[in-house]
DNA sequence: ATCTTGACCTCTA
DNA sequence: CTAGAGGCCAAGA
């Protein structure tokens, strides 16, 4: 084994690695906000590395369209290829939106599970 | 190597 | 209620 300590480049911090396993255990017709995965993960301002994550699990597999912000409302709708492709898939999940166009949190509020902290 | 930006959150005035 | 500041981790220039 070379003792070269130069990183193992190709590969994500822990950090993300945490946050996808999170994000992968949001259940179907769930949303969970930023904030909520970075206290689970133990840095709960690490929230803005969450969408970070994110942004480099789109089209990972990683159901990140689940995420939103605090205020239920799809900050990285953007990031997606369109603006509409994250609401789409909500509402397609069964999610629910308020007339400010913000998710429901009351209704589908999801909190990560101490088994997905690992 | 440093500085700035970024799918954010919480606290305080 | 709004406005301002601090903090966290990572990537790009």
């Amino acid at each position: 084994m070379p003792a070269s300590s130069t990183s193992e480049s190709a590969e994500p911090s822990d950090f993300f690695q945490r946050v996808w396993a999170v994000v992968e255990e949001i259940p179907y017709g769930r949303v969970t906000t930023y904030g909520d995965i970075a206290e689970h993960l133990g840095t709960r301002s690490a929230a803005r590395t969450v969408g970070w994550a994110l942004n480099a699990a789109v089209g990972s597999g990683l159901p990140c369209h689940r995420v939103v912000n605090r205020k239920g409302a799809l900050s990285g709708k953007l990031h997606f290829g369109g603006p509409y492709v994250m609401e789409d898939m909500l509402r397609s999940e069964g999610v629910t939106f308020t007339d400010d166009g913000r998710v429901d949190l009351e209704k589908h509020r999801w909190r990560p599970s101490p088994s997905a902290a690992e």
